[in-house]
DNA sequence: GTCTATAGTCGGATAGAC
DNA sequence: GTCTATCCGACTATAGAC
């Protein structure tokens, strides 16, 4: 199989072990679950599990290409929609917010798997995963701001996001943290003003 | 011994397996990381660990509390210098990129302790480690742009930099991605046109 | 396709000699 | 303070019954 397999092509089997795996791997890594675990969350024995993967590597890579599929539809969806491009802007970091902040599994993954992730498994991810999405994002990013350097502002606005995600759990021990900071949409809002005004963008004087 | 300890008190060994451990937990994280793994990088036994830390455990938690350690001078520098609030925002965003880009080990155990650390691990490392640069950071947000929610923005001016960096393996491969795009430099100054403009910072129409 | 049983390895941790 | 030797449980993976 490649890299990254087609999850349609799985059993129904194979799919709940992908399926379980999931939120096992995002929450303690790959060498922090055992097959043991992953079977007993599907209700199985380990055994039964490698009549599916031939080992725990290919487990692993199924369960990414399975959280990392149709991630597209959403942010396509945002993407497409017509208005100035500052209108555009403000929906799809409002769309994209809420799509990251309900996919806690796919950040986790995510980020694991640029700390841990080869060369190799990093090359595929960006290829066949984001790379439309992140032309679309770039492409928006040089309509606001022409003459920019696209590649950046699209790191820029994914990651402003995907930054106060991360945070979460700590926010609130850090000076100003508040329970509306987990909230999407105040987090999209606060990412739009930086964007579209810079850090005066909220200044009440 | 508290959860984080003086670095200070350690003997001459034990601060020697602190140091080869640190590496090795921010490269393959906590359960990637054998005893016997840290003793030969060290050059020892694993059971002379023993001797100098309770258990792994304890060893991981010494490791952390030595990489944090006095991440705050090169900072709190930065931040006392005088000027305008752009001019010492752009001077710091400056001095926390080249810091933060300098320090691989700092940024990696830092993105596991966020997804793995638990609510105790998470408040001690935002009270003891993180609260006076926070706090700067903050009260300069708040003389950049009065009356916006200095906390947001605080995370926002962080995000920014860890995220170019956290995503510097993978850009490479994604369109538009160029070798100067891991110059913390560049980083730096995208950064800060962002912050002091908006996206529109950059433009030349 | 799932099971039991188990091989073979490696993990954290301890005992006790030196 | 460091070592050798070892315990014992957990790990990945396989063999073979059903």
């Amino acid at each position: 199989m490649t890299i990254l397999n087609n999850p349609k092509e799985f059993s129904e089997t194979a799919l709940s072990i992908l399926e379980h795996a999931i939120p096992l791997f995002a929450e303690k890594g790959y060498a922090g679950v055992s097959m043991r675990e992953i079977a007993q969350a599907v209700g199985i024995r380990a055994a039964t599990i490698y009549h599916h993967f031939p080992n725990k590597e290919a487990l692993h890579l199924g369960a990414m290409a399975l959280a990392f599929a149709d991630k597209a539809e959403g942010m396509a969806q945002a993407l497409s929609e017509p208005g100035t491009p500052q209108d555009r802007l403000r929906r799809l970091i409002f769309r994209f917010t809420e799509l990251m902040s309900r996919d806690r599994n796919f950040r986790l993954l995510l980020q694991r798997e640029l700390m841990d992730g080869d060369e190799a498994r990093l090359k595929v991810l960006a290829e066949k995963v984001f790379k439309d999405q992140f032309n679309g994002l770039a492409e928006l990013a040089a309509s606001v701001s022409p003459g920019c350097d696209a590649h950046l502002l699209a790191i820029s606005m994914a990651g402003l996001v995907l930054y106060h995600l991360e945070t979460g759990p700590i926010r609130k021990f850090l000076p100003g943290g508040r329970v509306e900071h987990d909230d999407p949409s105040v987090i999209a809002g606060h990412v739009t003003t930086i964007l579209l005004h810079g850090m005066g963008g909220c200044a009440k004087p």
